[in-house]
RNA sequence: GCCGAAGUGGCGGAAUAGGCAGACGCGGCAGUCUCAAAAACUGUUGGGGGGCAACUCCCGUGCCGGUUCGACUCCGGCCUUCGGCACCA
């Protein structure tokens, strides 16, 4: 009698049994290759749903892989702790933010054991804890001593009822605050900016890296490097040396074509050079274009708008006096903060004159162009006109030719533009590491010395919304003394984005407990880089981009000495529920510990990979589960049934050659689908797997010796994906604990090829049979077979053979006219 | 809007150096077991037409067009959905 496959009893039994013989903790000291398999760790926001579970199973999934494959594999396991989330809490249900934090955590911990993950909790990272973000201040300090940190106003989200900064995502509908519903201002504070600007170029390169192309190229549109040239415009009524207005453009050809001038809302010149009569509605549409966010003032859908400020630029190679208008759809973080209107050669500029009744001038000549109107911008490159000394050539080297006229004439030159803006860090909030700084009345902007880090977070800090940062009305925090002169000064309120804390916790996980340092270099250079690192699509761009940044501040400060931190990336897709990302924040979260209870931790492991492939994530939708339990169910009651012969039944050899090559073909697409995070279809061949054997086992005619090894084969296979049943019927069928310290099985090739395929035959493209032929077949027989085949026949009827073709080991098509 | 992906049966999906569309699973239908039901197991299942029948023909991968002997796959143009857009993480 076969005992019932209850995953209730197994899987709790031997999570403690593996935790208790430390099986998956690692050390440097194995003769093994190292491996390091990061997960994203989770942020505290509440209990672990299935989101959390779609990132960490599958990946677990092939850390386990790993491990099997002879590696010596780290996969560690934490808590990315500070942020915003925990001080929403705090407000609302009025515990501090600490509390509902490591509440989060302990909630945390049992459901990620629940999974049957093989983390090394030995290894435990927690950025909220003093003994983590003190290193975090500590990188803030070298970053600041390396030039790296420096201060400068930026905009933040202001609520005027509320009194309080916002963060983007607290501005909701129309721009309101998500508590009063009050209209959100832009307020300008003095904060701390990272050069992250700086690694631009070096950021574009991808030495060394398996990532996945869509990425690297969103990171590139998000540095957003562009080559092009800085043209000086004068001021019309101002000497020269007296203002000038700076732009960027990626086409100096057009500079002849330029008919207006538009600078960004924020662009310091407008107060300059706004006149008298037009300043009341320069001011409004200032302030309105404030309000907005980028997304809309950048939107090309809705109609164009701007004001005329009433002075005029000189365009110094034409000579011609052009209008200055603001508009919203420039920015001051991008390029000079204004832009050359060239009507003619850019469709925004086009449509821009278009309702503002601006002269459109063409410049450059499309081909058999005769002076007709534009119907639309052509931008497209063509011959120069109207574009005096300039006119005649083509346009790409016009370009060139009016870049040289300009540096040899001083009036502009050559330049690289970013879209890319540098980092700002400082958050006006409690939850977060205070950033290490202080401010003396005579000595200025000092760092705190690396030997008073940590700066405590102090715990009784008011963070209700007050108009400040929460620190600001501590004054025991706030009261220091200046650490060069020893007189009394102020500390930095501001605490730092939680992106700088993520952007470190894998070289943490290296030497959690070390304390000379963020890690014990000897570790780290043992583990680092990451090998396999995996986690949401969603963070391709910020936090992807901001980790690869901060690892090459800290090669150049001679901390580690590669140059990027993760070497393969895999992005799975997002799991959505109700049509958006599964969040606490959206209240659309689905809890897996039920589907554990009832089904096990198995059958929701193998249920979240066979969904679909792992990168496109998906809606949950849980009305397929029962189909991984049921084939787990018949998986176990296979493993467990006796010897197929009995030594009665007879053995047929022709049936064990074809178990024999079931088995390689099987074991080589598991591998190589784990390998390449192709789960779904991973499952499905030891399905199909499963199925094979069951018909092999009613059949009865493979030896008992051949039998044992097929179903050792299946345990192994399935031991990464479903840990805890494949331990137990290892454990059941007699095999040395643990299966976790197995080698994966190997295939053999010549097993895996077929001997024999399906000839298809077509007509004009269409199938119209399919022969079984051995794999060997000759192309002259495959189109004798073909041709005289009578199904072909019916369909050639009288018809002229044009051609045939042959395609080896595939088909033959007969084209007839 | 911009950047990046994805659209295939009733459903999740499989198949891309261009070559059998629908693997595997869910659901449905039929059956076995049962007093009965559930569970489990077996068979069947893209749509439409023809044939007593073994069978056979046509249509079919978001939409429109193109390249090719042959297109889910490549090219051009749309539509829809999802992720990101710098203070959610």
């Amino acid at each position: 009698m076969i005992p019932k496959y209850k995953p209730q009893d197994i899987e709790s039994k031997w999570q403690a049994r593996w935790e208790a013989d430390h099986l998956y903790e690692v050390s440097e000291t194995s003769d093994r290759p190292k491996w390091y398999a990061l997960t994203m760790f989770p942020y505290t926001s509440g209990d672990l749903h299935m989101g959390h579970w779609y990132a960490m199973a599958p990946s677990d999934v092939h850390a386990r892989f790993k491990r099997m494959q002879g590696y010596n594999v780290l996969h560690p396991i934490g808590f990315d702790a500070f942020g915003l989330p925990a001080e929403n809490a705090a407000i609302r249900r009025g515990i501090h933010p600490y509390t509902w934090t490591i509440q989060n955590v302990e909630n945390m911990r049992p459901q990620l054991r629940s999974m049957g993950a093989m983390y090394d909790w030995s290894r435990e990272v927690i950025t909220c804890l003093p003994d983590y973000y003190r290193w975090t201040q500590w990188f803030f300090l070298k970053f600041h001593e390396a030039g790296l940190a420096y201060r400068a106003n930026a905009a933040a989200n202001w609520c005027p009822n509320c009194q309080t900064v916002l963060a983007n995502e607290q501005v909701v509908g129309e721009g309101q605050c998500e508590r009063c519903d009050t209209m959100v201002s832009r307020r300008d504070l003095e904060q701390w900016f990272f050069r992250i600007t700086k690694y631009a170029d070096e950021l574009l390169e991808y030495a060394g890296v398996e990532w996945p192309e869509r990425v690297k190229l969103m990171q590139r549109n998000w540095i957003g490097k562009s080559v092009g040239v800085e043209i000086s415009f004068g001021i019309d009524g101002y000497g020269p040396g007296e203002g000038e207005i700076r732009v960027f453009t990626t086409r100096p050809d057009t500079v002849f074509g330029v008919t207006f001038l538009v600078l960004a809302p924020e662009n310091p010149l407008v107060a300059k050079l706004t006149t008298a009569e037009h300043e009341k509605e320069v001011q409004d549409y200032v302030a309105k274009a404030r309000s907005r966010t980028e997304i809309e003032r950048l939107s090309t859908e809705k109609e164009k708008t701007g004001v005329f400020i009433g002075a005029y630029a000189v365009n110094k190679l034409s000579g011609e006096k052009v209008p200055i208008w603001i508009a919203d759809y420039v920015l001051q973080t991008y390029g000079t903060g204004a832009v050359m209107g060239v009507p003619a050669h850019d469709q925004r500029d086009f449509e821009f004159a278009h309702d503002f009744g601006i002269p459109i001038k063409v410049v450059i000549a499309p081909e058999g162009w005769s002076g007709e109107e534009f119907e639309e911008a052509y931008v497209e490159p063509g011959t120069m006109v109207n574009s005096g000394q300039f006119n005649g050539p083509h346009s790409d080297q016009g370009k060139e030719a009016i870049a040289d006229f300009m540096e040899a004439n001083g009036l502009g030159g050559r330049t690289t533009s970013y879209r890319l803006r540098d980092w700002l860090i400082s958050r006006q909030r409690y939850w977060g590491a205070p950033i290490p700084i202080i401010y003396c009345p005579d000595c200025g902007i000092v760092p705190v010395p690396e030997t008073d880090l940590p700066v405590l977070l102090p715990e009784d800090a008011e963070f209700r919304p007050t108009g400040e940062s929460p620190l600001t009305y501590h004054e025991s925090f706030v009261n220091t003394t200046c650490p060069k002169c020893g007189g009394p000064a102020r500390r930095e309120t501001d605490t730092m984005d939680t992106f700088m804390c993520s952007n470190w916790y894998f070289f943490r996980y290296t030497s959690p407990g070390y304390d000379k340092g963020p890690f014990d270099p000897e570790k780290l250079a043992y583990w680092m880089p990451v090998d396999q690192y995996t986690g949401g699509a969603e963070h391709a761009t910020m936090h992807l981009f901001y980790a690869r940044f901060f690892n090459k501040a800290i090669r150049d400060l001679n901390l580690v000495s590669f140059d990027e931190p993760f070497t393969r990336l895999f992005n799975q897709g997002t799991i959505v529920s109700e049509h958006q990302k599964m969040s606490k924040s959206r209240g659309n979260v689905v809890n897996p510990d039920e589907y554990v209870t009832r089904l096990g931790a198995d059958t929701v492991r193998g249920y979240l990979m066979f969904i679909g492939p792992w990168e496109q994530g998906g809606g949950w939708d849980d009305s397929g589960i029962n189909g991984i339990s049921r084939w787990l169910n018949r998986a176990w009651n296979l493993a467990l049934a006796e010897a197929t012969t009995g030594g009665q039944q007879r053995v047929d050899p022709e049936a064990e050659n074809q178990l024999r090559r079931q088995i390689h073909k099987t074991v080589k697409k598991v591998a190589e689908d784990i390998e390449k995070f192709r789960f779904n279809t991973m499952l499905a061949a030891l399905m199909e797997y499963t199925n094979y054997l069951t018909k092999v086992k009613e059949r009865g005619e493979v030896g008992e010796a051949l039998w044992g090894q097929a179903i050792d084969t299946l345990l192994l296979l399935l031991a990464p994906s479903a840990p805890h049943l494949a331990e137990e019927l290892w454990e059941k069928n007699g095999r040395p604990y643990s299966i976790h310290n197995q080698p994966f099985p190997t295939w053999d090739e010549a097993l895996v090829e077929e001997e024999s395929i399906n000839l298809v035959i077509q007509v004009n493209g269409k199938l119209r049979d399919r022969v079984a032929v051995p794999a060997t077949i000759s192309e002259a027989t495959a189109r004798e077979l073909a041709l005289s085949n009578k199904r072909v026949r019916a369909h050639l009827d009288g018809k002229e053979i044009k051609k045939v073709i042959y395609v080896p080991g595939r088909l033959v098509n007969i084209v007839v006219g």
